[in-house]
DNA sequence: CATACAATATACCGATTGGTATATTAAATT
DNA sequence: AATTTAATATACCAATCGGTATATTGTATG
């Protein structure tokens, strides 16, 4: 029974939306409420109304920012059934990051990462689970085709997926801050052989 | 014939080296004038007359940062003759990352480029330059390597350097948020194990 | 239609932001 | 030693920061 979303629970799902690509272009400290209300159209009042405070409406907005690139992902892999494919969703879709709107300010977890290591803890921690919990479904993705014999017995899909996860990381940084998407081909030219050589 | 540093040379470069490490850290939205007097002991007034602005301090550090890491860097990679060698030093550095003190913050490219690239043009300008930097003088030791028969002559260098240059700001990335190192020791093997299969 | 309550806006708060003009002190130069 | 110049400190600025108390508006429900 999902009860109707009420007035409130819309309003701060319309914050969190219109806000979430600025916390993740910008950055938390970066974001200030004047971005908020500008982002929104509505007063400080009104957002203070339905967050407690700024940190409350960025870790919101994280959650959201990270929903949006795990559901657009999920899609992709959910159209292939072998295993195989399933992984090589990832070096497809991150070829054209640079064109996908809104990718535009970037991998949130990277983004959040890098800023909150040393000074936001309580978006530290989402990120780090953020990144755990992908590596973790690209390890079962993995985990799936050996059961079902398309991947190697012997494949380390712990392993595999860390590799995978820091090579779009890396890559994704390089074709943010260079603007071409030259060294991003490359990446994922590495990354579609390596995944192409865990087949049985 | 290298002049004498005057006075101000030596505040400029006080002042860069005590906030570069700070920079770093909070990064430039993060760093506020107060913390660029705290870590100096110095007051506004002194920093601005060695500095224009707050950009100008940041882009100092920046340079301080990125010069620290490669002179490190370099130290460690002349130590040796062989190219595969010199390659093999960047997953040995980075393995212990976490444990090298002026690494704390972080790898200064990889911190600068999320925080700039959708910010900070002049910043994001710089850490694209010390990325192609970094990513040129990799291609250039594999291209030395197979000059020297060391490495396989059919290698494509520029390809080798953007996936090792991936690698490891993806797995900081990872060791970063984490607190561990499980990620990054997997990552560096996995870099080893690529760098040997370049041998000729 | 009246009442109650949720949602939003207004107007303000003290603190901090980046930055500057001026006063003071230290260091070269004559 | 006197004078000039460089370096630093003091005291201030307007603007913005995150946040809040209160007034106003909108929206259900009896």
């Amino acid at each position: 029974m999902n009860k109707a979303p009420s007035k409130a629970d819309r309003t701060r799902q319309f914050i969190v939306e219109r806000t979430a690509p600025i916390f993740n272009a910008k950055g938390y400290a970066g974001t200030s409420l004047n971005d908020l209300t500008d982002a929104t159209g509505l007063t400080k009042g009104s957002i203070y109304g339905n967050f407690e405070n700024k940190d409350e409406v960025a870790l919101a907005a994280f959650d959201h920012n990270f929903d949006m690139v795990t559901s657009y992902m999920r899609s992709k892999i959910l159209a292939s059934e072998n295993s195989v494919d399933r992984l090589l969703v990832y070096p497809q879709v991150y070829r054209d990051f640079l064109k996908i709107p809104f990718f535009a300010p970037g991998c949130p977890i990277l983004n959040t990462s890098t800023e909150a290591d040393d000074t936001h803890p309580l978006l530290k921690q989402k990120a780090a689970a953020a990144l755990a919990f992908w590596q973790k479904s690209v390890e079962r993705q993995i985990d799936r085709g050996i059961e079902r014999g398309e991947i190697k017995a012997d494949v380390n899909s712990s392993q595999i997926a860390v590799v995978l996860v820091a090579m779009i990381e890396g890559a994704i940084m390089q074709a943010k801050v260079t603007g071409k998407s030259g060294g991003l081909d490359i990446a994922m030219d590495f990354l579609t052989k390596l995944i192409n050589d865990l087949k049985a």
